[in-house]
RNA sequence: GCCCUCAUCGUCUAGGGGACUAGGACGUAGGCCUUUCAAGCCUAAAACCGGAGUUCGAAUCUCCGUGAGGGCACCA
């Protein structure tokens, strides 16, 4: 069998970061299969649609490196990919549907069935359509139309019996067909609900499995009821577990955008992870692992290696969570192992964004400093921000008294510092390094520079976490070396000290 | 109210009747190294939701609880 898959996104914005795992696995079983990856947009609901989000989304597979062989914008033998364009062939077969007894036209307005369901919740009873215009008769019909109320089409779904629906992922599900309802297939403006299109689109688009997020799977009764209405076979179903909220609280596809949980800030959009910095590989490999474990205890691969192994029958049915913390920590692996030159390249964006200007080589000399402490791309700002940030350095004597460097000989330290910082020639690493070490040799109680240098580095670049010292003294310069340790000095006399 | 699904360390997961003293990764804690931090290396703490049953033997199979999630639109 030829393996056809689709994504099918609405364009209501953005792609999301659930959205993206569900074409991740479509993608990567199309291609290890040699089969295609179709890209469909979904946009039977008008009033939803936002302009530009069919690029948007496009956008974030293109970023993900998810390529697809059929889509909108390079058509392909089973086009047009985006469903408004199909609206004829939909109500066609749904016409196709009453004809042959499988569907009926209902009159009921929005109101009445407001109507109807708020009376179904006052009672407790189950909600859903009751059915009322399942058996009109052709008078009833006809004085309906005559009042001018524009029908819907409905499925006639059994009313006794039951549907059981295959799923790779979950065995076979068995649904008793009084839950099926009496679903509306063609809505009173001509367009299709998801689905008559869905159905439709996935045989005429010769579809030969459905991968699709769990929050659809009590859809598939309905699909295959229609499926065998219209005398066709379906396609294989796989239903993914969700994507949660990193509080476990919820599908996280209810959120639309970045929002902090528990101090801990969670990315939504595609566009915001890369937005933040992280780089296409981590984010997939990290999105792979959702759902799925590549085996042999290895946690970092390539879409490629993941290929020959991947089983849609080896998904964890149950739901979960994207671990940020793990993918920051993925990113920081792909970030080690990029060329300086690669590395400074990417972080360009980022810097220019900020308005920050530097000459790609001296950014790419920096690197190999700065390499191993980035986590995200976008971190490199924070870095590289004592060069050219020259506002007074937020800290405190405390901070730079340690142990081994009491208040008293950290001051006199300091003011040793600036007299070699001073007086040292030529200002370069070769002589600066030495002379440093020395110092800090000399200052401490136990004899090793170490809590010095790191005193000074924290006094030179104003953060715990930056590139080492003597490379950040030379990147300064020996003027904006010396205004600093002034100013580091006078919080020691300043302060009580 | 009705229906469906799911359940292993904090998180992502491995395991699918005996190889389980339950493995790995992130994170956490401690140590080493070191030019502090970071990175790297080493070590540690940390889980089979509960109860019945099947079986010589259950994390694994069955049932019942419980918990969590999803669905029940002229939205997808």
């Amino acid at each position: 069998m030829t393996v056809r898959v689709r994504f099918a996104p609405s364009p209501t914005g953005y792609l999301h970061i659930g959205g993206a795992r569900t074409a991740l696995f479509n993608w990567l079983f199309a291609r290890k299969h040699g089969g295609e990856f179709i890209l469909r947009i979904e946009d039977t609901d008008q009033k939803r649609a936002v302009p530009g989000a069919i690029e948007a989304i496009m956008d974030g597979l293109r970023w993900l490196g998810l390529d697809w062989d059929e889509g909108p914008d390079i058509g392909g033998p089973y086009g047009p990919y985006i469903q408004t364009q199909r609206a004829d062939l939909y109500q066609q077969w749904a016409n196709w549907l009453v004809e042959h007894g499988h569907a009926y036209k209902c009159y009921c307005t929005p109101a009445e069935l407001t109507e109807m369901r708020q009376a179904q919740m006052a009672a407790k009873q189950s909600i859903g359509y009751d059915r009322r215009c399942r058996n009109l008769t052709p008078e009833q019909r006809a004085a309906k139309e005559k009042a001018g109320l524009k029908p819907v089409i409905r499925f006639q779904a059994p009313l006794e019996g039951e549907t059981i629906v295959p799923d790779l992922i979950r065995g076979d599900i068995t649904y008793n067909n009084t839950q099926i309802a009496d679903s509306v297939l063609l809505k009173s403006d001509g367009l299709p609900t998801y689905h008559l299109a869905n159905v439709v689109d996935d045989h005429f688009m010769a579809i030969s499995h459905i991968m699709r997020a769990d929050e659809w799977i009590n859809t598939a009764p309905l699909h295959i009821h229609l499926y065998k209405a219209f005398g066709w076979q379906p396609p294989i179903y796989a239903h993914l577990s969700l994507v949660m909220n990193p509080s476990g609280k919820g599908k996280l596809s209810k959120r639309t955008q970045a929002f902090t949980d528990s101090g801990q800030e969670v990315l939504v959009k595609v566009s915001e992870f890369q937005e933040a910095g992280l780089l296409p590989e981590a984010v997939v490999n990290s999105l792979t692992n959702v759902g799925w474990s590549f085996g042999d205890d290895v946690e970092k691969f390539t879409p490629e290696e993941a290929m020959p192994r991947f089983e849609l029958e080896a998904i964890n049915p149950a739901p979960s969570r994207l671990n940020y913390t793990k993918l920051d920590w993925l990113n920081g692996q792909y970030i080690q192992e990029m060329s300086p030159s690669a590395l400074a390249q990417a972080v360009k964006p980022f810097l220019d964004a900020a308005g920050i200007e530097v000459n790609p080589e001296a950014l790419t000399a920096v690197m190999p400093a700065m390499r191993v402490r980035l986590k995200r791309l976008k971190d490199a700002l924070l870095f590289l921000r004592f060069l050219f940030d020259d506002a007074p350095v937020e800290l405190s004597a405390e901070q730079l008294t340690h142990k081994k460097l009491l208040r008293e000989a950290a001051h006199e330290a300091f003011k040793q510092m600036r007299d070699l910082v001073r007086t040292i020639e030529p200002y370069d690493l070769e002589t600066l390094g030495p002379a440093l070490m020395k110092l800090g040799e000399s200052v401490t109680s136990n004899g090793k520079a170490g809590p010095f240098l790191g005193m000074a580095r924290l006094a030179v670049t104003g953060q715990e976490v930056s590139p080492p010292l003597f490379e950040s003294m030379v990147a300064l310069g020996r003027e904006r070396t010396l205004a600093r340790l002034d100013e580091v000095i006078a919080l020691f006399t300043a302060d009580g000290g």
